[in-house]
DNA sequence: CTGGTATTTCGAGAATCATCGAAATGGAGA
DNA sequence: TCTCCATTTCGATGATTCTCGAAATACCAG
């Protein structure tokens, strides 16, 4: 489930163009994810600037991270993806010829408790 | 089709409390739309701030209007809702078990020119 | 043409956000 | 334990955004 304010926090999250590329990147990049650094030079942003936008996106609970060594791999959250989705178009043409829209189930459950029942 | 900076001014336009419900509202209230006056009614939002919010949207390209007497009906454009999801979740988990994810493929194309080819 | 209603524009103030260098933190390897 | 590397936090600055009353505009009915 998503509530109007979480909506917005997530929306607001992607609603900048790096960030919007992040989450792009690592929704591209599947259930593997990608660490800080190698983020950070796909994106040509300083180090500094992605954690601010990292931090952002993990906040909205769109992104999880998990430690690796040194590394710290961060990756999609799908579930929160298709929750925001399923929000935007809820009770869509009230009622009319909507397909309910569904998506990346993907096995995004490693580390992270990504139940978020609430 | 669509590109990095109109994604980030959708999912912008989408990313604030008020218009994320204005928005709802109209995808809900599905093809026939709704006239600012029983929007700014049903939100609570004095005039002036609807019409700001009102525009920011249309500017977005997330909703249109049609002149219906003395009202402006304003209406979801369902297929750059569609354009939007379909931006965010693509090449979702690089080729995983991902449905296409498709939705409302309303009517939505009655006063204005949809066709934002560029 | 005149009156009246629906909606938008104007303007200013308050609040939030993005950027990035430098310094601090946290974990791993020797 | 000591050192190194990846990443985050801190702090200040500049830019953008939200809000809403009052006035202007657009349109229709008579």
């Amino acid at each position: 489930m998503v509530d109007a304010s979480s909506a917005v926090g997530a929306l607001g999250a992607l609603a900048q163009e790096h960030r919007l590329a992040l989450f792009r990147l690592l929704v591209q990049a599947g259930a593997d994810g990608m660490p800080a650094g190698a983020i950070a030079g796909a994106l040509g942003v300083p180090n500094s600037s992605l954690s601010f936008h990292l931090a952002h996106l993990t906040r909205a609970g769109l992104i999880g991270q998990e430690r690796r060594s040194r590394s710290l791999i961060y990756r999609a959250n799908y579930a929160a993806m298709n929750d925001l989705v399923g929000y935007l178009m809820e009770n869509c043409c009230s009622g009319a010829a909507c397909a309910p829209a569904k998506a990346c189930g993907a096995e995004a459950a490693p580390t992270q408790a990504k139940r978020k029942s609430a």
